[in-house]
DNA sequence: CTGAAAGCGCTTACAG
DNA sequence: CTGAAAGCGCTTACAG
């Protein structure tokens, strides 16, 4: 059932049915109670699309994740765009997922979507400086807010995220520190310079050899964890922070395979924090990337731009940049150096 | 720009654009040819909304959670949600993906959405088949598909894809069986029914006594895992299976907490195959769900579904079940009974 | 192969 | 407070 025949059956013009729907525009009372309950009875609802058609909005947003290798939807990024769907939910934006294997270029479907007004924004997770500038020259007509580690300079359109790894990362390292450990070595994921360069300061800041800390490549899975624990013991290290942590269950895996128990014998620390790292054996100590504080303040960000965009008179938005702060959480895998 | 402008200037009429672009209507290639051009030159795309209109039809799903108790949108459920979004997107449908705290009510935005023609369907998980029962009755003139552990009888209307947990338990308890366990445990999460009268079926299959099993109640979390497995540690269980993988680690651990060792001392079984499942300490033995042909499964018979209701002459669907097995997937945490 | 025009189902400025 | 009518930006049956 379309308006006109409902407003018909209503008695009323389209105009008046609209009102009572949309909340805007003078109606009696009564009026809308009686459209109410008829449409109650008799099962009407705006055609969402028309309605998408007069307000140039859909109140829909896409995440999107943007690597410049290998595409991996991991844990780390599942939960983050769960926790975006979740604070978009609160402001009444429907979330879309999108998934895809070739991170170079956006799906067909976001392309189509964003070209044709399909949706309000984007929020990007994104791992290059270039990757970044890319896609927002690509979505320049579209409100876009960056996740990103890092503290790019961006056009002025767009918004930014900025996760803090330094916090977190020198928290590690003094941690570390007290508990006797001197030769600390760092295992690399994938596009991870900042954390590499925040361990670097980070050993500085504690007074300890930065420019001969021991360092080897995961990058990703579980197996290369393994492998690159095996390549850093014979650098004698005593403790090792990982880029992630899944490279961090490799790396107790791998210290396990040669003999060496976490954290009796070597001290391992990852990096995300994900929700089972608790419950692993021993329990991971990792640097928390606070997803929650992350995704409320991105859709925050992105629900400014685009009002700002849809507002009667559109306006510029002044140069959003939000810091989040990463910090160390303790767990059973960070020991005391063993006194030998 | 809109249509109009742009036929303007490309000196056709807006149907001959339309036509361009939908591919649809005869059209000469020399005039497609120039018509593209000239929209990429200038930057125009059809507006999505206006075809919407039209077509009736938006090629969006949504997958929606129905738990009867707590809503979990856990590891098990962002694995399939992804699963999901991946296997629609091969079919060009985009995944809304609707979180929700409150399980008991569809959001909000999920019923404007899918009363207003925002959405062609919806793959709906469920635990209970009332639950499933009330959410099609309100969702009547959508197609949905129900992902479920149970071969419920539905209305004709929506398909299902029923996940046979037999198959994988059976083989679990056999594989127990055959390492000399006679005295198996079994720890209960949220809902699991199915589970449940599988296991004890399968150890009336392997002759084994089912009456006098011990159980324990989970039901949800790592904790709970270990103070089932501790209440379970007397009655002299050998071997423990549990409703899903986190249980299983609580119960890991929980047998560490009473100086057991896994597979040792005794055996732990979980249930989901969780990605980390090989990554845990030891390798977690678990009987695994097959969320790539599940969610393969369901985005086929909602494409069949939605197919047939927008048909020029719109077709009743034959009634959609498939049937996906579990199987087990043994791993370390799977050992022969202790010899004393 | 192409165009003029009606239609998809709403919203809103303008009158009253 | 309410209605008549134009408009949102496409698509498609009908002519030619």
């Amino acid at each position: 059932m379309d308006i006109k025949k409902f407003s018909v059956l209503a008695d009323v013009s389209t105009a008046t049915v609209s009102r009572a729907f949309s909340g805007r525009g003078r109606i009696k009372e009564e009026t809308r109670q009686r459209i109410f309950a008829l449409a109650a009875e008799h099962g009407y609802t705006p055609n969402i699309h028309a309605q998408r058609l007069n307000a140039r909005r859909t109140d829909i947003i896409a995440v999107y994740y943007s690597f410049s290798t290998a595409a991996i939807f991991d844990y780390y990024n599942m939960e983050l765009a769960q926790e975006i769907a979740k604070a978009a939910a609160a402001r009444d934006y429907t979330t879309n997922l999108e998934l895809t294997q070739k991170t170079a270029e956006p799906s067909l479907g976001l392309q189509r979507a964003a070209a044709g007004g399909g949706l309000d924004g984007i929020i990007l997770v994104a791992d290059s400086r270039s990757g970044a500038l890319a896609f927002l020259e690509r979505f320049k007509t579209l409100p876009v807010v960056v996740i990103a580690n890092h503290d790019w300079d961006l056009p002025e359109a767009a918004g930014l995220v900025r996760i803090h790894q330094d916090s977190g990362i020198a928290e590690a390292i003094a941690q570390l520190k007290n508990a006797g450990h001197t030769r600390i070595g760092f295992i690399h994921g994938l596009a991870d310079t900042a954390k590499h360069d925040a361990f670097l300061h980070a050993l500085r800041a504690e007074g300890l050899d930065a420019d001969s800390a021991p360092t080897a490549s995961g990058p990703l899975s579980f197996e290369d964890g393994e492998r690159a624990l095996a390549e850093l013991l014979p650098t004698g290290v005593t403790a090792v922070l990982c880029s992630t942590d899944i490279l961090a269950l490799g790396a107790i895996s791998g210290a396990d395979k040669h003999g060496l128990r976490v954290p009796k014998d070597i001290s391992i620390i990852g990096i995300d924090n994900l929700s089972f790292a608790p419950f692993t054996r021993p329990p991971l100590a990792s640097v928390g990337i606070p997803r929650t504080e992350i995704a409320a303040a991105a859709v925050e960000q992105l629900h400014q731009l685009i009002e700002d965009a849809t507002a009667p008179v559109p306006r510029a938005s002044a140069q959003l940049i939000h810091t989040i702060n990463t910090r160390f959480i303790p767990r059973a895998s960070l020991g005391p150096v063993l006194q030998r």
